[in-house]
DNA sequence: CTAGGTGCAAAGCATTTGCACCAAG
DNA sequence: CTTGGTGCAAATGCTTTGCACCTAG
């Protein structure tokens, strides 16, 4: 089931919520996270949902573009791709330089977020820029690499 | 001029300072910053030296692994590469996402890395990870797109 | 000499695109 | 019936690799 604040959202951009679409987001609704193209269409074989790689694709980058999901790059030569949660304004991750794995954390995100949003105004101010979101990584090794 | 300390780097990681790298590492040092592999190849050529893309490629890998370059990625679908500075332990950059225009900055600093620090003492010990770089980018609109 | 480096061309991958066909408003 | 959406295959673009040749220690 496609949430309701999605139709909207989809109209709103005078697009259709279609079968692929839905699906697309049924499997990021399911708990997955930060999934690549490749594991996208994976997930909906699995399910045995027909979706051809292309627009897969096509709809990631359409779901990224309204804002739906969010595109992330952990350095392994491809794009990622996660849910947006409503209240969260920002995500961060922990990526092991060594097996590739993506911790998620949200430890003292109320003091992250009340000092990025001070640095975001003092840059906007100082570089004339319109800043809309940020993302934070911090790249090590994880207790299976040490 | 390739600095005796990148040298000592060279050889302690049994791989030769030769004029292809020392090259490279003149484009970097000439003030250019987070290039793209074919923008060094190209700069290469400007400066009349003759280095092949794959040699540029390798190198600029091999260069990241030593730390002596950071891989950066703005989104835009090709690596780029920046020089670390000795006394920087981070670096941070404000990306355009209309025109892929890149500033970089180093306003509160000091700020920052205190609460970064803190930050990543954190996690570390929650998340039984060992961190030991981190990068922060932000979005938005620079003065010329908004 | 001998391992490390390089250039060139070919190969590899992730992603995008052209086009014919399908489907919803 | 007309615009938007999709599948398929081909094309693209960045990056890597195989191999023969070159070069510094």
């Amino acid at each position: 089931m496609v949430k309701r604040k999605w139709k909207e959202i989809f109209h709103s951009f005078d697009k259709r919520p279609t079968p692929s679409r839905c699906a697309i987001l049924e499997v990021f609704e399911e708990g997955k996270r930060h999934l690549s193209a490749e594991e996208v269409y994976e997930q909906l074989r699995r399910k045995n949902k027909k979706v051809g790689i292309a627009t897969v694709y096509r709809n990631l980058d359409l779901l990224s573009r309204m804002g739906i999901l969010r595109r992330v790059n952990f350095g392994d030569g491809r794009e990622h791709y996660e849910l947006v949660q409503p209240s969260e304004t920002h995500h961060h991750h922990l990526v092991c330089v060594n097996c590739g794995r993506v911790i998620d954390y949200s430890e003292l995100m109320d003091e992250e977020r009340e000092f990025l949003d001070r640095l975001e105004k003092e840059l906007e101010k100082k570089h004339n820029f319109r800043i809309q979101s940020h993302q934070v990584y911090f790249y090590g090794l994880c207790k299976n690499c040490q």
